[in-house]
DNA sequence: GCCAACGTTGGC
DNA sequence: GCCAACGTTGGC
């Protein structure tokens, strides 16, 4: 297995959780993932000091915000047993957990925000592939290959 | 607020 | 295993 740094993007609404929020607090267990593919990129794909872009959706601006990394190996989300939270599974029981997260630690706020409508210009470049911008994709976390992330921060 | 696209659920 | 119904995502 290769053992270069891999990269990802991972969304968030800044409503509910910003690159500025994760500059204050640091590091932050990514909570509240409820997709399979999602869950699986970060239980089996992620590892300590992989690279991250933080994507603000579903925001005036909807934009790359930020950069982080992966800070933990992935473990189980502990909101899926909190009757009390607004995750919470009851189909997963601590033998057999549902849903897994990693740390994200903060990096650095990019210079200024990248704009999806700017990102798209590049799409032909990026390649059909790409989540963010494929057709109806909707997943919260997906690899970025290295072409596309230096292409990506090549717009900053 | 609208709505297209998608993922999940559950009846059958 | 099908698929309709439902809930969610997220750009606009």
């Amino acid at each position: 297995m290769s053992t270069r740094r891999r990269y990802w993007m991972m969304k968030s609404e800044p409503d509910a959780f910003s690159i500025d929020d994760l500059a204050r607090v640091g590091t932050e267990p990514w909570n509240g993932v409820r997709n399979y593919q999602a869950r699986n990129f970060m239980r089996d794909g992620m590892r300590v000091g992989d690279g991250v872009m933080l994507y603000h959706s579903n925001c005036t601006v909807p934009g790359i915000a930020g950069l982080a990394t992966v800070a933990s190996p992935a473990y189980p989300d502990e909101t899926q047993f909190d009757p009390e939270s607004h995750y919470h599974d009851p189909k997963a029981t601590r033998e057999q957990p549902r849903w897994f997260l990693v740390d994200v630690a903060f990096e650095r706020k990019l210079r200024r925000l990248i704009p999806l409508s700017e990102i798209r210009e590049h799409s032909d470049a990026l390649g059909e592939g790409f989540a963010l911008t494929a057709r109806g994709s909707r997943l919260s976390v997906f690899p970025v290959t290295a072409a596309q992330w230096k292409l990506l921060l090549s717009l900053e």
